[in-house]
DNA sequence: GAACTGC
DNA sequence: GCAGTTCAACGCCCC
DNA sequence: GGGGCG
């Protein structure tokens, strides 16, 4: 190798590249080459070139013959290192490919390689440093594992376990040790599985050779299976990068058989999204430290930055709201907050120096993007053509909106797509302001009553604002159930939730046959009782709203968004537009919602909006 | 927060 | 290279 | 009708 590069036709050039040790498959092995370069014996070199033929791959150039060109963009450097160097069976070019890339992912995880890094074709050489132009992109494994014992934890998890040691049964029946995993356990997880755990243990090894690198590890009856996923098997027995995944119940111990390992999708699908497996992978991943961190979402990476940063100042008795705090929350909400957004054209609230920052708006994204996040083109009036609008389909969507600081997610009340409650619009919004009125973008899924009650005066301290805000809430609550009983009487289920401060947002759905002209006209006629019923209560009018609960018809309109439940709200204490159920109205705590809390309540209360969009009713039947 | 624009 | 600019779209109020 | 505010 030494000598193909020293015949190279120039005088001085600095490449980067990398050599690589083919298996006999044709499969390159790290490995591979990591024990091909603990060879120093000369001689050993000679007979190892023969047995592991290895060639030297180069993949960029950064000077040649006295001129730096790091700062040139990708393609140009490709272009020139192609001219410089004569390649051949030892020397080789890695050869770009411009496209495809999805279709070359699948490929090469179906070849059984380890991933890909994908590189902007006009981004400058970034010694060592992580780049969103350069995104490695990993394919991930999962297998089933029976659980042979574990080992002893430290500091939090002393009183439960460090990690399980895994194995796997081979051709002749014994127990193979195959790694152990430590990630992926949430709190209540550590706690069950160390008393099943404590049920199964006994003091023999179930694994057929001694467990290597352990000490004061308790061994089990192996008859609990986990799956676990991991970035890579090395021949030691290891996993690389293991997470725990969950038990499989349902799986016997003796059908974990080695090298069944089974590649997991790279592509977004809904199930990854909504399983806790990808949560706690994720968590997992932004529980390692530092203020910036690649996160791999569904095989997808997705770097995000300034995880210390304060988005939230402390208040009252909750700690700030950092950054990675945003994430974890949108993480472990996920599948709340996307069943709400999902199809929706988004209007983001950005505060990129958190809620006492300079805000800004933003619905057209016209910039690069991560390729997982989707748009939809729409006729903008402002511009005269159509501009491409967000889309919150994925999970890793979610997580990019919180790097970009946005702190709270307001969709419009139509989506992009039909379905049986809207077969005759079209989907075509991109043509015409005509195009967009004719769409489904223009048939709301819901009548939407905007409770805002009166707050006078803002300046308070926080205790005066509290207060001020719980007792316009209180108001907020009474005309909610005047504006229920209205509703029932009438024959329609509502759906309430908090706004994120004192109001309430009662939402119902109908099936999509009224344009929002014709929603708007339907609720005007239901709020019009229930002014007519409390006059003194509530109004429908700005200028006589006073002391009263402004019912508030705005908010429904073709342009207009809101923020939509299970979302941060960008006030003081990081609360949470949180929905209710009926006979929580009136008792709950608005400021008790907050992004330290929402998950705890989602688990003790589930989410009552779960199912919204197949309660939908059908009121141009009932209007008449 | 990130891309673009203008000096 | 660095500073500055941009990032919705309403109703309402006031001039 | 336009500018500023939220
Ligand atoms: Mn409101
Ligand atoms: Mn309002």
């Amino acid at each position: 190798m030494v000598r193909a590069l020293a015949s190279q036709p120039v005088a001085t050039a600095i490449v980067d590249g990398e050599v690589v040790a083919a298996t006999p498959a044709g499969v390159p092995s790290f490995e591979r080459l990591q024990q091909r370069m603990n060879l120093v014996a000369e001689s050993k070199v000679e007979q190892a070139e023969i047995e592991y033929p290895v060639a030297y791959y180069a993949f960029d150039l950064l000077y040649v013959d006295g001129v730096k060109i790091e700062r040139a963009p990708l393609w140009q450097r490709k272009e020139m290192l192609c001219r410089v160097l004569d390649f051949g069976e030892v020397v080789r070019l890695v050869e770009p490919i411009a496209s495809a890339g999805r279709e070359i992912f699948r490929a090469l995880v179906a070849s059984g390689l380890e991933g890909m890094v994908a590189k902007r074709r006009d981004s400058p050489y970034l010694p060592g440093k992580r780049s969103p132009s350069w995104l490695k992109i990993k394919a991930q494994q999962t297998a089933d594992f029976v659980i042979g014992g574990f080992t002893p934890g430290q500091g939090r998890r002393a009183s439960t376990f460090g990690a399980l040691l895994l194995g796997e049964y081979d051709a002749d029946g014994k127990l193979q040790y195959a790694g152990r995993v430590g990630s992926g356990f949430r709190d209540a997880q550590l706690e069950e599985y160390r008393a099943l755990l404590e049920a199964r243990r006994r003091k023999r090894s179930p694994f057929a050779a001694p467990v290597p690198d352990t000490q004061g590890e308790t061994y089990v009856r192996p008859n609990l299976v986990a799956e676990v996923e991991f970035a890579e098997r090395t021949s030691a027995g290891q996993l690389r990068a293991p997470v725990f995944q969950r038990l499989r119940p349902d799986k016997a111990a003796h059908e974990v058989l080695q090298s069944g390992a089974e590649e997991s999708s790279p592509a977004t699908t809904p199930a990854a999204d909504f399983s806790g497996q990808a949560v706690d992978a994720l968590l997992a991943q932004l529980d390692r430290g530092g203020a910036a961190l690649t996160l791999v979402v569904d095989g997808e990476s997705l770097p995000v930055s300034n995880l210390g940063k304060e988005m939230w100042p402390a208040y009252e008795d909750a700690p700030p709201v950092t950054k990675r705090d945003l994430l974890r929350f949108l993480i472990r909400l996920s599948p709340q907050i996307l069943s709400q957004l999902r199809d929706r054209p988004l209007t983001l609230t950005r505060y990129p120096n958190g809620i006492a920052g300079k805000m800004f708006y933003q619905k057209q994204w016209d910039q690069p993007r991560p390729s997982f996040v989707e748009t939809v083109s729409i006729y903008s009036e402002e511009n005269e053509g159509a501009s491409e609008y967000l889309l919150c389909n994925n999970l890793g969507t979610l997580l990019w909106l919180g790097q970009i600081a946005d702190l709270g997610f307001h969709t419009a009340l139509a989506r992009v797509t039909p379905g049986p409650d809207a077969i005759n619009q079209s989907t075509e919004f991109a043509a015409s302001r005509a195009a967009v009125i004719d769409s489904v973008l223009n048939y709301p899924d819901f009548l939407l009553f905007d409770l805002d009650p009166f707050v006078p005066a803002e300046g308070e301290t926080a205790s005066v604002k509290n207060t001020l805000t719980r007792e316009g809430f209180a108001k907020s609550a009474q005309v909610a159930k005047w504006l229920k009983s209205t509703l029932d009487s009438i024959g329609l289920r509502a759906f309430v939730k908090t706004s994120g401060s004192s109001g309430l947002h009662i939402f119902v759905p109908i099936v999509r046959n009224l344009d929002y002209v014709a929603a708007r006209a339907a609720q005007e006629t239901v709020a019009k009782l229930v002014v007519a019923a409390h006059p003194r209560d509530v109004s429908m009018d700005r200028g006589t709203r006073a002391g009263k609960v402004y019912i508030d018809l705005n908010q429904l309109g073709r342009t207009r968004s809101l923020a939509s439940a299970w979302s941060p709200r960008a006030k003081p204490g990081a609360p949470v537009s949180m929905p209710l159920r009926w006979e929580e109205v009136g008792e709950a705590d608005p400021l008790a919602f907050t992004i330290w809390t929402a998950e705890q309540r989602l688990r003790r209360s589930g989410d009552p909006w779960a199912g919204i969009l197949e309660a939908k009713q059908d009121i141009r039947a009932l209007l008449g």
